[in-house]
Parts: structure tokens; C-alpha cells; sequence
DNA sequence: TTGTACGCGTTATCAC
DNA sequence: GTGATAACGCGTACAA
């Protein structure tokens, strides 16, 4: 059975093809007694238009690529979601495809994107580290999301990681801590380097620093958080509250402090990062954390360029703020 | 700049765009050198077809449609990834859409994914449970995902719940363990009752059957791991392996024998269920437990939608097996 | 207010 | 081997 097209519409309606179109598309002039009749045609026939030939002939899609580098990751994820519902699911449908941090798979999938018309392209990296950009040279606008471009005259969106961290020891200060260590990931990641500098920052302005005066810096990995806290332990300088630079190296740390007979957060306070759920509210206590507002990230990613295809682009690195979920691993204000 | 199209092509080679079209498309009847002079023209202007064109004349996008019901799931993901990559990234373009486990935005996305033409549907499902057909009056064919349909009509593929659970037995059976408890998460999901039954299947084979002889049903969280785990022991039968029917209650377990001085894998051998690498390799001793091979049941389902698609449906429930990932928590053979 | 006719970019059919 | 020409389904000048 063929698929019903405006000329049945049109046919049964008793019009031309041109009215039934104009009546459908609720344009002002054609008479309401046709247009009734038109609707009725429609809806009888339960008429879907072909959003195919509609683009074809509009020059627009109202489709756009999602192109991601790492869909294990957790972190694309929520920003998909969050740009997913900022395109009203009836206006724009999103392409995924996943580059799988392989640069030639990026060019296919790039291909058939911009073959397939598509009105523009979100880039979602792997890790907050910069990335090449795709060029200028694009038919289409591009936001880049997580992981910046390279080049500045582009739109990135970013998590204010630098901000994460002051967030962190804002909120252990405002808990009364004074002794903070910090125990994070591999030091070729920014988001480690910027986490640990808005810490120390932050601790700056109230002339204080970190305790035994560095950063552990290790791996993303519970395992790095429980030996990183032993060897603090037994350096035997007092600590009273550990930032972790993710919820994974926090879990370590509750584990070694745990092992150690010490009390979270009674002796001593821990807040991690990432508001990972599955991690943060099933640990004993419940983890206190740093949320990077992902969702947020990817709604405000899909609004730029939304504004982009409207002619309106806008270009430069754009942070997205941090907030702290407050857990039972540090204490409530006193 | 407007876009380069065929007549562009067709103009600089000197030949129409009928000619242009089949020297591009590879088809025999086109002379070698007139082949040669079109392919040079169009790679001068780089010449990338429109696909939206394509597929309005041929009656076929390349597109297809992924409807998902939780994004947030780590279920729906792997099995995304691998529907991904079985429709080769050239080929077919998957529009994704979450409905976040509300049937009226089903619809919509239904709706939109039609109008957009796409040669046929994949609908992945939050839990395990059995959900609502789309309707058999679809003008493309369907494959359910991880949810069967509840027509058997449509075509479903599922994973083995009830061989996971013959499998973790016969797995710790193997290792030597006779006195098996089974805890698990909520009773009205059909994975814990098939995992159970499964598990109670396999015993039976040997003439056994769980200890204190029931199931502990209860959550799919850490803190019921725990808290059955204590309570088990408190009954004071001998254990010597639990299951558990998700990697997360594996945790609790594990917490909970190591509170209890007992020896993973030596006193009890613990195995998990879901293979979320995050939780098994992060926990001491690394889990052993069962995985779901979710990426093959997403590569299966894409290739019945294709072939679906190409004429020859299929219809029923199919069973994607499980996999034993053996690490430390169960002791390798004697 | 309504209808005719054309264009969007490509492929397929059929003459030449 | 090659080239007009007609689809595909819709929107939209422009004429009536």
C-alpha cells in the first residue's frame, strides 16, 4: 500500500494540491470552509507529510548530527539527553554517531552527515582536553561540547572545572574544615590540573594552603583513592577533610579512611566529583559531590546552535557552572 | 556559496546529468574515458550527493530510527553501540530518541521518526519486562530490544536471563561450591525471576538446592547486598558461594563478608550479574560475573532490522546468550 | 480565494 | 554510450 501523499489529500478534498498545502500549513489565505474540509480530507486519510520532500525543496532538515567521540563515557550521555529535549523532539530529530575516538571514523561519519543535509553538528569529545576542530570550511555551523576546540573562533562549551574546585573547598571550609588534601587523576588531564587549581585558589584567599603542600596527582580509579589516603595517613600530618577529583577516587578514599577507623565525616570530610549516582548516594555515608551540570551543558549546546542555524552564531569558550550535591560524607553547616 | 550538485558536475565534464549520474553510481553502460573525465570534475569540486534527494527519488532513506526508553540506563547504551556499528556508518544513519519512559512522547517521536522516512524502527527497552507493541499497522518493519513486545508476532530479542543464571551456578559449581545462596533484586522484574530460576534449574540437575532454600529477593542496591548478607549469615547455615543478581548487590555482599572476617574467594566465592566494568574490576577482589553481551544483542538486532527491511522479516523471541567474566572473586579451578 | 506551474537534486526509463 | 524527460512529494511564486 502506497504511503498517502497531499495529492490524496488534495483529491479528496475536492482542491488543488497548492490550497490543501496552504490550508495544512495554516496559512491565512484560503477560505475556512475549504480549509475544513482539507483537515477533514487529512485526517480521514490520516495524512503524514514526507518531511523528505519537504527539506528537499526547503533547503532544511530540521535534523542535526551528534557526533561523540566515547558513548561508554558517562559523561556524553547526559549532554545528549539534555540537547536531545532541547530540540522539541517534533522540530529537530538528532543523528548519533559515535567516532569511537578514532579520527578516520569521524571523517565517514562526517561524510554521511553532511551528505544527509543535516542543519548543523554538535561535537562531543571524550575528555575536557582541547580537541582539533573539524575546520571552517563546514556547510553547517558546529558547537563543541565538553572537550573544546582547538581553534578559538569556533563555539565551545565547557565545564567550569576551575570553578568545580573552588566550589569544593568553598563548601569544606564552609563546613569547618581547615586541614584539606586533594586526591585526583592523571595530570595530563586538564579537568585534574583545573580542579586542583580552583582548590588551591580558593584556599589562597584565606591564606591557606593544601596540607603536605602538593596535589595526588595517580589515576581515575578507587584503587589510587584508597592508596593515595593511606599514604597521606602515614605521613602523619592531621587532615580533616579530602577533596577526591572523582566519585570513583572517593569511594577509595571512604574505604581507606574506613580501614583506618577513622569517622566521615566526623574526623574527617570528603567530597568527590562527578555526581556519578550509581557511586556517590551507594557509598557509606552517601557522598557529598561536585555536579558538572551536564544535561545543562548539552541544552545550552543545543541552543547555540539552534541560534547558529538562524544566522545568529556565536564563537569563543563558553563555561558551564558547577554545583555542589550536599550528602552525608561532609557535615551540614554547624 | 550554494552547494555543488550533479549539473555541476555534468556541466564541467560535458555530458548530462543522466551520464554524469551513472558514471558516478559505477553502472556498465558508460565509456571508460567519459567515466574518467566525469569522476575528475566532480572530485575538482568536490562533489558530495545529496542524500535527502537520493532518498526521495528511491523511496528509501538509509535512516533508522532508535527509540529508547531510558538513556540514563547503562543498559540501553551498549546495545545502541552495537546497532551502531552492524549498520556500517556509510550506510545507515540512526536517529536516536528517548522517551524517558513516557508513552505520550513515544508517540511524538514516533511520529517524527515516520515523517522523516525511515526505513524501519529498533525499540530498546528500559527493563526486561515485556512492554506494549507499537501496533502491527507500522509502514516499516520493527525489532524490539532487551524489552520483547508483547505480540509475538513482532520480532524480540532478549537476553538469556534464565541461562545467566545456569550459567553463574554451573560456574561456581565448578569451582566447588555446593552450598550456594542466591540474592537479588526486586521480585516483580522478570530478570530476577529468571536469573533465580535459572540458578534453581541448574542445582536441581545435581540434586541440590539453594541454602535456607529460597531466593532473597529485595533491591537491585548495595545496601539490600549488604543487608541480606548479614542477615544470611545470621541464620547461621554454611555458605560457601553467593549470587548476586547485579554487580551492584555483589558489592554489598562483598562488603558485608569482609565485615563478617570471611575470606573472598577462599571462605565464600561471590559472583555478580551485569558485568558493569565500573563496579566488578573496581572492587576487591575483582568480581567475577556474568555478562550479557549486550553490544551482540544491539549487532543482532541490526541485522534483523536490515533484513527486515530487505524483505525477509522475522518474527518471534530470540534468546542472546550470557557469558562468564571470570576475575577474583570466585577461585579459578582447582 | 483558488489553481497552474515550477523548482528542490537525484535516479530510472527509454529513445536515439 | 549517451541524453532528454519524467518521476519522487512538497512548497510557493504568480496568474486567474
Amino acid at each position: 500500500m502506497r504511503a498517502v501523499t497531499l495529492r490524496d489529500v488534495a483529491r479528496l478534498a475536492e482542491v488543488s494540491t497548492a490550497t490543501a498545502s496552504k490550508a495544512l500549513n495554516g496559512r491565512p489565505d484560503v477560505n475556512a470552509a475549504t480549509r475544513a474540509r482539507v483537515l477533514a480530507a487529512a485526517s480521514r486519510l490520516s495524512f503524514s507529510p514526507n518531511a523528505v520532500a519537504r527539506s528537499l525543496s526547503a533547503g532544511r532538515t530540521g535534523t542535526v548530527g551528534l557526533l561523540t567521540s566515547d558513548l561508554e563515557g558517562r559523561f556524553s550521555l547526559p549532554i545528549l539527553m539534555g540537547a536531545e529535549d532541547a530540540f522539541g523532539a517534533e522540530q529537530t530529530s538528532v543523528f548519533l554517531c559515535d567516532a569511537r575516538g578514532d579520527a578516520i571514523r569521524e571523517q565517514h561519519h562526517l561524510r554521511a552527515l553532511l551528505s544527509r543535509q543535516v542543519d548543523g553538528l554538535i561535537v562531543v569529545g571524550a575528555r575536557p582536553d582541547s580537541r582539533p576542530s573539524l575546520g571552517a570550511r563546514l556547510s553547517v555551523p558546529v558547537v563543541y561540547a565538553y572537550s573544546p576546540s582547538e581553534n578559538p573562533a569556533d563555539l565551545s562549551l565547557v565545564c567550569d572545572n576551575v570553578g568545580g574546585g573552588r566550589l569544593a573547598v568553598d563548601h569544606l571550609r564552609t563546613a569547618g574544615c581547615t586541614r584539606i588534601a586533594h586526591i585526583t587523576g592523571e595530570p595530563d588531564y586538564s579537568a585534574a590540573q583545573d580542579r586542583a587549581r580552583g582548590a588551591q585558589e580558593r584556599l589562597a584567599e584565606e591564606s591557606l594552603g593544601l596540607v603536605t603542600g602538593r596535589v595526588w596527582f595517580g589515576a581515575w580509579t578507587e584503587g589510587w583513592g584508597r592508596g593515595a589516603t593511606r599514604r597521606l595517613l602515614q605521613e602523619g600530618e592531621p587532615v580533616d577533610a579530602i577533596f577526591a577529583g572523582s566519585d570513583q577516587i572517593a569511594r577509595g578514599v571512604l574505604d581507606a579512611l574506613q580501614e583506618a577507623q577513622l569517622r566521615v565525616p566526623e574526623d574527617v570530610a570528603v567530597i568527590g566529583f562527578d555526581n556519578w549516582e550509581a557511586i556517590a548516594r551507594e557509598s557509606r555515608p552517601a557522598l557529598t559531590t561536585v555536579d558538572m551540570r551536564l544535561e545543562s551543558l548539552g541544552r545550552r549546546a543545543a541552543q547555540a546552535l539552534a541560534a547558529a542555524i538562524d544566522g545568529r552564531p556565536e564563537s569563543g569558550v563558553v563555561v558551564n557552572g558547577c554545583r555542589v550535591v550536599q550528602r552525608g560524607s561532609t557535615a551540614p553547616v554547624a
